[in-house]
Order: C-alpha cells, then sequence, then structure tokens
DNA sequence: GCTTTAAAAAGTAAATT
DNA sequence: AATTTACTTTAGAAAGC
C-alpha cells in the first residue's frame, strides 16, 4: 500500500527578494552575459542560472523574481549566485536579503484512475470548475490548506496555490480523504 | 445638483441602451444557432443578473452576453459546444470561455458537465443518420463512460467518434471527415476515442 | 485586465516527416 | 500515420500600460 503523499514531488517554486538598490537594467543587459532585456515587452530583465536551474526577473527597483527552481534550497542557492554576480559587477546588494517563497507548485499520483463527473458532484459543484472541453483536469478549490488542486482521470494531481513545504501534504491526505469518503477511490 | 441629475439619465440611458445591446445580440446569437426561445429567455436572465452583480466590469458586454447564451444552452439541456458558440459571436472562443467560467462561478449556476449524449441528435441528424445509429451511439457513449473513459475528454469529441462507430455498426458509414466537420473536432480526435471506445464495448 | 518566467498534469491541434 | 511542437488550466511576484 503506497502512500500518495509519498509520491510528492516540488516541480516548481517561486519566490521574490529584493537587493535593497536601484538599477541601470540597460547596463546592467551589458554586463551579464545571456541576460535577456526587451523593456518594450516586459519591465524585467531575464536572467537564467544553469547549476541550480532557475530564472530570474530582476527589476529597476532592485527586486527579483526567481521562478524554476526544483527547491527552496535551490531558490536560495540560484539568488546566491545572481547576488554574487552583481557583487562582481560593483553593485551593492545587502547582506542577507529577505527571500519570500510565494508559491510551490508540486505534483504527486493518487495511484488510482479517477471519474471526474462523479467528482465534479461529490466535491460539490461550488467549489469545482470541471470543463473538459477547455481542459482536461478538474480544478478544486481547497480552503485548509488553501491550495488550488487539478485532478486528473489518470489519477495524476497537480498542487498549486501554497508557500509552504508543508501544504502539499496535507493537501493531499485531505483531498484523498475526501474522495475516500464519497467512495470514489479505487 | 443638475448637473448630478443629467449624469444620472446619462448613465441610466447608457446603461439601458447597453441592456438593449446585449439582449439583441443574445437574439441574433440565438437565431444563428437555431435554439428556441426559452434557451434566448434564460440566456436573457443570466445576463440581467449578471448585470445586476455588476459581473460586467471589465469585460465587454458581447463576452458576457455569449457567455450567458452558452451557459442557458447547458442549463436547457441543449449544449452548443465554444466553437459552435464562437462561429456566431465578434468574440473569440477562449474568452467565452473565461467569461463563462466567471459568471458561471460569480453566480453559483452549478452546471453539470455537459454529456456527450446531449450532441447525439444533433450531430446525427446533420449526417442525416437514422434513429438506430442515434441509439447506437448513446449505448456507446453509456458503456464507455461507465468504463471510465470519458473523465478528462471534451464532450463533443466524445460524442463524434461514438456517432462514427455506431454509423459503421448500422451499415450507415460516414467518414470520419464527415463527421469531423460536423462536430468541429479533428480526425484524429475521432480515430483515438473510436479506438477506445470499441474496446470498452468489447469488440475488436 | 495584459505583458514575462517556470513547471506539472492530459487533451487537442497543427505542422513535419 | 507517427513525431514534434505548442497551446489550454492552476498560483504567485515583479513594473507599467
Amino acid at each position: 500500500m503506497t502512500n500518495p503523499a509519498d509520491s510528492i514531488e516540488i516541480q516548481n517554486v517561486v519566490a521574490s527578494t529584493g537587493i535593497g538598490q536601484e538599477l541601470d537594467l540597460e547596463a546592467l543587459a551589458e554586463d551579464l552575459p545571456g541576460a535577456d532585456f526587451n523593456p518594450d515587452n516586459f519591465p524585467g530583465l531575464v536572467y537564467r542560472t544553469q547549476e541550480p536551474k532557475a530564472a530570474a526577473l530582476i527589476f529597476r527597483s532592485g527586486k527579483i523574481v526567481c521562478t524554476g527552481a526544483k527547491s527552496i534550497d535551490d531558490v536560495h542557492d540560484a539568488l546566491g549566485i545572481i547576488f554574487e554576480k552583481l557583487r562582481g559587477l560593483q553593485i551593492p546588494v545587502e547582506d542577507d536579503p529577505d527571500i519570500t517563497v510565494q508559491n510551490i507548485v508540486s505534483s504527486a499520483d493518487l495511484g488510482h484512475n479517477l471519474n471526474l463527473n462523479a467528482l465534479a458532484i461529490g466535491l460539490g459543484l461550488e467549489d469545482v470548475e470541471y470543463e473538459p472541453e477547455q481542459f482536461p483536469g478538474l480544478v478544486y478549490r481547497m480552503d485548509e490548506p488553501e491550495v488550488v488542486i487539478l485532478l486528473f482521470g489518470s489519477g495524476k494531481i497537480v498542487i498549486t496555490g501554497g508557500k509552504r513545504t508543508d501544504d502539499a501534504e496535507e493537501a493531499v491526505e485531505e483531498i484523498v480523504e475526501r474522495i475516500e469518503g464519497l467512495g470514489l477511490l479505487g | 445638483r443638475l448637473r448630478k441629475w443629467q449624469e444620472r439619465i446619462r448613465t441610466k440611458d447608457a446603461g439601458e441602451r447597453n441592456l438593449q445591446f446585449a439582449l439583441s445580440e443574445i437574439d441574433r446569437m440565438a437565431s444563428a444557432l437555431g435554439v428556441p426561445r426559452s434557451v434566448r429567455e434564460v440566456a436573457s436572465v443570466i445576463y440581467r443578473r449578471a448585470l445586476n452583480e455588476d459581473l460586467i466590469r471589465g469585460r465587454s458586454i458581447e463576452g458576457v452576453s455569449t457567455a450567458a447564451l452558452y451557459a442557458a444552452c447547458r442549463q436547457e439541456g441543449i449544449p452548443r459546444s465554444l466553437d459552435e458558440v464562437a462561429d456566431v459571436s465578434r468574440v473569440p472562443q477562449k474568452e467565452i470561455g473565461r467569461t463563462y467560467r466567471y459568471i458561471s462561478q460569480e453566480l453559483g449556476l452549478e452546471l453539470k458537465p455537459v454529456d456527450p449524449k446531449q450532441f447525439v441528435p444533433r450531430f446525427a441528424s446533420a449526417l442525416q443518420l437514422s434513429e438506430e445509429v442515434q441509439s447506437k451511439a448513446t449505448e456507446i457513449i453509456d458503456v464507455s463512460a461507465e468504463q471510465g473513459l470519458l473523465s478528462g475528454k471534451s464532450p463533443t469529441g466524445f460524442a463524434a467518434a461514438a456517432i462514427y462507430a455506431a454509423s459503421l455498426l448500422c451499415n450507415e458509414k460516414k467518414t470520419q471527415r464527415e463527421v469531423a466537420d460536423v462536430a468541429q473536432v479533428t480526425e484524429v480526435t475521432i480515430r483515438n476515442r473510436y479506438q477506445e471506445q470499441i474496446e470498452a464495448m468489447g469488440f475488436r
């Protein structure tokens, strides 16, 4: 008997921070090899790290958004690399900038196929959005923890909207309980 | 004070004109889709509710009108696909779908997922298929849905495949292309669903 | 609202081979 | 007809239109 909670994998972490210093993005784009900056499209400069793999959006205000990391540690490592790169360019960066995790996207496997039509009605149409003509996943908004879960016919699920690592685990335990309570899990 | 009065009258007139425009658009699209008058009434009620709940702000009148009509068709059990509705609207399909999900949530419409069987009579008659094919297609849908094949699948593609399969079984064969055209799906989708359904029926 | 970034799920679609 | 590429949905931040 495998526990669905054990199948949880973090797929993406979004975090924000700031170096407490205004930046000249035009100049930075010149000095940072590999940087993408198209102010007509988007006000942020895009910089990608290879190890760990992540993408950072750097703004004129000095605020930074980091996405694509596979763990919270990777977020810190990737941002640490960026801070050092900036310091190397004689840009003053705060000693230990606060990093706030804004969203964690995880995937998991419930181990059984799901009847999404029955689930839509069982979980309550008021909390569910299931429009297979538009998207194959059932969208379920959970209150505690406050996350959004996408459920698929294969039993694979995506948990997003949480800020803590524990949110995904709690969400999986909760959704399994509710589905079992409805007698809709294998 | 006089300015305020005039302002109120002006905005009231504008609102009235907008409502009239929305209702006439619903009427026009409903006629083009060939849905009965009762559905237009339901769509009008949904639109007025959206207006009262202030859901139009930030959205186009056309978009909300179309979404209200799409919702009304479903509520009345004679659904149109988003593609079909988009064909008679001047709003892109993506926006219709997005607006529908929004007003559906905000108004608490709680509409159940579309049943593929509801497309069978219309698609089958457009293909000039007999009553026998229709009931066979319905049976195929019931059996394969019961075996869990419907989860996540587009109801139009599911119905199209069942109609195609039924036309073969009843010796009234239509090509995948013919069925795909009336259902507005691709032949690839029909092939994929068809294979699964045939297996579920115990054939092959 | 939109723009950009990343990632998963599964279905659908279009372009190539 | 098989492969590849791409788009649909969810969340969140950033600055600006």
